[in-house]
DNA sequence: GGAGAACCGTACGTTACGGTACGGCAAGGC
DNA sequence: GCCTTGCCGTACCGTAACGTACGGTTCTCC
């Protein structure tokens, strides 16, 4: 893996952290438009200062974003007693987070900033969202499905198959059409979205 | 619905269709960075044309993004004769030209500059690709779908629920990796995909 | 063939924003 | 008590791109 992830230990200071949340706000409000000059006037900090920790305006960028994605931590399932409720347990509570996680402001925020940036190769927002979200969410999911296959409660050749169908029972249209701004998509049940969609999943890998 | 859409009839002449496509070709390599010099160049047309037809940037962008979506026509299927073989032909060609669409340059570069320009309320381009996008493909999809219904073929409560699950296990993670600008994204069989997806839909949706 | 319109190419004005420089102030060490 | 460091606020510079203006050229219509 080529890109480098900004670990925990090398992590900002409080007043930078104050800095990444203005910033974070401001791209909330008004998307990637935001100017040096806003952010430094909103964290109440000079331009010199941003320039001197971040760089650039891509650094800033950069910084935040990656700060920002690093956050979203999916809750790690347990493996050991893996009865079928169990595993059914886990799959759903793994679907409603991830709905949550992709309905929220900040999310839609970050990947339409990646989006935006994946278009020219200049600097690798495109990758870290990537990194931090779909492939994320693989590298999580994956152990526990092969878990559930090992205990025969399901059954499936490629486990990369699996987990795609599962991104798209849960996901399907709602994360292109929060990102291209529909405002008619009625605010969903996340439960019963997760369910259904853990239901649907169970239908097509499940053993029973 | 206040999205006005432009009809073929006030359509664009060919020299101005020329531009539009030298601007769509700009987009597709430069991503929203082209220049209205830029413009100007590759079509060999002057900037005083480009403010006259289109009036301004924006004019432009949203003529090329109107112009282009509106191309995106998915066939419109046979419904007179409904036999379950056909019905799993059309869904499966459906899944077909879904995937082939999204899976296009220019359909992600369009979906790009609509998700960069959905976060500011300036302009409409992201009503324009959802509009042509994911509301056509439940517009076109829904009356086949509910076809197979009352021919007893397919069973749902909800043709709502139907169509994003169908749209779920066609697009799965690949249009969002695909703008994230994830390049480990093997090329995939769209034929085999589309197989695959569609047994999974019947699987969940058929009645045998 | 001449008048007018449409349009090309280019040069220009304007503005906005990224990035830098500088004066002032508050805090901590000697 | 003074000096250094770090940072705020502001003023400033350079560039890039939007939008306009204008001379020259081709096409059309009478």
């Amino acid at each position: 893996m080529a890109l480098t992830i900004k670990v925990s230990e090398e992590a900002f200071t409080p007043r930078q952290q104050a800095v990444l949340t203005a910033a974070l706000d401001l791209l909330v409000e008004n998307g990637d438009g935001l100017t040096m000059t806003a952010v430094a006037r909103r964290a109440s900090c000079s331009k010199e200062t941003l320039y001197k920790w971040f760089g650039d305006r891509e650094g800033l960028l950069t910084a935040t974003v990656q700060w920002q994605a690093a956050k979203v931590r999916m809750p790690q399932v347990d493996r050991t007693t893996l009865s079928a409720k169990k595993l059914r347990e886990s799959v759903e509570q793994f679907a409603r987070d991830l709905l949550t996680t992709i309905e929220g402001d900040i999310s839609v925020t970050l990947n339409r900033i990646a989006v935006t940036h994946a278009a020219s190769d200049k600097d690798r927002l495109g990758e870290i969202v990537l990194e931090n979200g779909p492939l994320a969410i693989r590298r999580r999911l994956k152990p526990i499905l092969e878990a559930g296959r090992e205990a025969r409660l399901l059954r499936f050749d490629n486990s990369e198959d699996a987990y795609r169908t599962f991104f798209g029972l849960v996901v399907r249209d709602v994360q292109i059409r929060l990102l291209l701004g529909d405002k008619t998509l009625k605010q969903t049940d996340i439960d019963v979205e997760a369910k259904a969609a853990t239901n649907q999943f169970f239908a097509l890998y499940g053993t029973d």
